[in-house]
Parts: C-alpha cells; structure tokens; sequence
DNA sequence: CCGCGCAAGATTGGATTCATTTCTTCGTCA
DNA sequence: TGACGAAGAAATGAATCCAATCTTGCGCGG
C-alpha cells in the first residue's frame, strides 16, 4: 500500500494522532479498497484501530471537510457517493485551475523538477503493469500535485490535491473504461512540456488531459443519485 | 452582526450543534473582532457558549481546516496569522479562477441574478457607509461568492468563499490603505459587465478588481513573521 | 543580582460514561 | 398474510473524567 502525504500537502494534521486514522482511511477510499456508500461505524473503526471513537470521530470529521466522506447527522459517516453533477463541477474546477497552473510551472520549472516529475511518472507506469489500480490513481493524483508544486503554488496546489481526491472517487463510481487512469502518455507529453519551458504547451496538454478525463466518465444526468425515493415514486 | 451564510455554502456542517459555534467564531474572526494571533481556549469559549469542550473542540477543527485557526500540538488554537507569501499566494489563486468565473458568470446570466447581485451592493455600500468595516468585508467576500453561484459552480464557489475568508484575514493583517475594501465601484462595473453578458469584460474586470486588491496589501518579503526569533537573534 | 531547576497550576489530548436518536425485531391485530 | 407498533438493541451526540504536556512562578545557588 502506498502511503498518504496529505499530512504534508496540507498541514492541518499538526495535532493528535488521529492524523494516522485520516491517512489511513483517506488511503483506502481513494485506493477504491472501501466503496462509496459504505457506512463507516465508528465502533468498528475504533476496534481497527485501538482507539476511542472520539479520535475516529475527529478524523471522519476532517475527512468530511475534504468531502470524501458525508456525515449525516444521528446516522453516521458514509464514504461519499459524488453526484454527476459534483463529478462534472469538480472536473470544470480543474479545467480552470489546472492549465493555468501548468503553464505556472512549465515557465520557472528546472531540470530537477523535471526528474522528480519523470520520478513519478515511472512509479505510476510500474503500478499500472503491476495492476495496482488504487495505487495508480492515487500516483496520478501526486503527478498532478506534484506540478502544483513546481508552480511555487502550496495553496493551489492543496486545491488541487482536494480536487484529485475527490475525481479519484468520482472515477471509481462512474469510470466507463477501465483505462481512465492509464492514459500516461498525457503525462508524459505533459512532463515534456514542461521540461521544454513551453508554457502555452503546457496549459493545452493539461487541458486536453482533463478533457480526456471526463470524457471517460458518465455524466449523463440520468436521474440523479440524491434524488429521494419518495420523490421519485411521487407518482404511484 | 451579521449572520454567517457558511453553513448554507460548505454543507459539511450539518451534524451536531458545534456548528453555531463555528458560525459565530467565523464571523468574529472575519469581522476582525478578534485579532490575528490571538489565543482560543476550550475552556473559555466553553464557558461562552455554555457547551462542553468537546463541541468547541470540534468548531475549531473545523476552523483550522479553513485555515482560520491554527492548531499547534499541546499548545492550544490560536486565531491565524497567514504569512506574507500565504497572502500572495491566496491572492494569486483568485486571480487565476475568479476571472474564468465571472467570464462563466457573464455568459449565462439573467436579470434575476444581476438583481441579487445589486442588492448585495447595496448592502456593502450601507455597511461601508456606517462605518462597519467588519460587514463590508463579509459582504465582499459574498459577492464574489455570489457570482461564483451564478456561474453555478457549487465546487468552485466553495474554493472561492474559502479563499475570500482567508482574504479577510489578510487583509485585517497587511492592509496598507485603510480603503482596501471600499472599491465597491469596480463591483459595480463588474455587476455592469455581467449584466450585459459580456465575458471579456467581466474576466478583465475581475483580474484588475483583484490585482488592486493585492495592490493594497502589503506583501513585501521583510523577514517573514514566520521565521523563528532564534533565527532572526541569530546574529547577537 | 541573575540564571537555573523544580514544583504547582493550567491547558490540552484522549478515553470513558451518560443521554438521545435510530434501527431492528418481534408481537399483535386487521 | 401483511402492516402497524412497541420494546429492546445498537449507534451516535455530548459531557465528564483522567492522563500528559506545557506554562508559570518560586526558591536555591552561583
């Protein structure tokens, strides 16, 4: 299993040691080891992990701030069910935010930069061939951030790590093909770009990626998911 | 006092009652009630709001996951004190998504919208003229939320109303000009822009209503507030 | 007089306990 | 037989309690 950094990325996990649980659940689900809709208990958890409910609590409560799991009161925490809208808004957010970051880091990027980046890509190819999808997504999520970073951009770049999280889960309930995350060639085009300096290069790529990314998801607005039953069966 | 509209925007508060607490310090802190840096006991605001430390613990959580509070280990929340390059970076941020969205905004306006928009600025122009410097900063902040929700961008509004949040404290830090929020004239050419559908101008409004912003902030790289005081005597 | 160390107080971290709500199950009645 | 309802079980919400850490102030020694 590959281990979580969002301890670093974002810097809110200073105190307690509920950091650890965080990590450690955020993993599974964005990993797809846990589904979305699954009910997390906290007695359960307190069990796996040794602790009190009151640290799991703390850490489903942070978890729900990052909306990877919903929290509904007096019922509990349930790992997140994005709707197709949420799923089509996180990725517009990322077609705004994205090229322009790209572009960002493809202007000040330095050739160690660019190593770290290929670093990445080949971590992320090993798992594809290995068939570790959980770990591929959540390397292409890094991948992403990792350019944020190069940007110089540590609060875009937490966006867009929240952003990432977030299309992981959306890819897991609505992926069509099976290779959503195993366009790595985008990467790769992406990385050459930006090693080249090539600023508007960048932008489109990245736009192009994301573009690409979407398109293998189903957002067709069938009836929403949230919608209730009673409201649904109002006509009976 | 003006009521806080967060729990409307973010939906992560929707369990339990430490979500008045979170409101009610949101507010403070925004309004400039309560200064950057200052200390935020679980006692006290237990005492406050006649709750066990158990909520407030959580309405900070909460807080310091909207980088509001600071969170240091076995120390205690403290009110933030973003650093000189946060603010830019915050800043930066908005310029890279906010113009897109008042472009997206633009497009797909109706008279309706552009009228809540206008009572908004209504109520800042009051605010200002009363002298409640504490409101026209909030309702700043939710005019840019506003156009954001026109865009009908649920994701890219909550990014957006965390990064004004963190604007407010900014600006209550750094601010040179005593006048940092009363451009309420380049909000109305914006509301002008938009109301005429017209993108181009609505994004280019945007960009140089928040490059003016910035302008009014003080972000100089003068020994950052955050390096250690045994780093700054080093020299002695 | 100043600096160091130690102890008491205060504050946070986390577990436990009690209260409230919801879910489940079983029984009754139509 | 199926639906409604109540009682018990289980899970969450919140307060209280105990442990660990930090801060503060006093005393001692240099």
């Amino acid at each position: 299993m590959l281990k979580s950094n969002e301890d670093r990325a974002s810097g809110v996990v200073t105190s307690g040691r509920w950091g650890q649980i965080y990590d450690d659940l955020k993993s599974a689900i964005l990993a797809h080891n846990i589904a979305p809709g699954t009910k997390l208990p906290e007695d359960e958890l307190g069990e796996v992990y040794s602790v009190s409910r009151t640290l799991v609590r703390a850490a489903l409560q942070a978890l729900a701030h990052d909306r990877l799991v919903q929290l509904e009161p007096n019922r509990g925490a349930f790992v997140a069910k994005p709707t197709k809208r949420e799923a089509r808004e996180v990725f517009e957010a990322r077609a705004i935010i994205e090229p322009k970051v790209a572009a960002m880091a493809a202007a000040i990027a330095k050739p160690s930069d660019v190593k770290v980046l290929r670093r990445h890509l080949d971590e992320e190819h090993k798992a594809i061939h290995d068939g570790r999808q959980g770990d591929a997504v959540m390397l292409s999520a890094r991948f992403h951030e990792g350019i944020a970073e190069i940007a110089g951009q540590t609060i875009l770049t937490e966006i867009i790590t929240s952003l990432c999280s977030r299309s992981a889960l959306i890819i897991s309930l609505y992926s069509r093909r099976a290779d959503t995350f195993c366009e790595s060639h985008a990467h790769h085009a992406l990385v050459d770009a930006i090693a080249a300096n090539s600023e508007l290069d960048a932008s489109e790529l990245m736009t192009s990626h994301l573009v690409d990314l979407l398109s293998g998801i189903d957002v067709s607005e069938s009836a929403g998911p949230q919608r209730k039953l009673s409201e649904i069966l109002r006509g009976f």
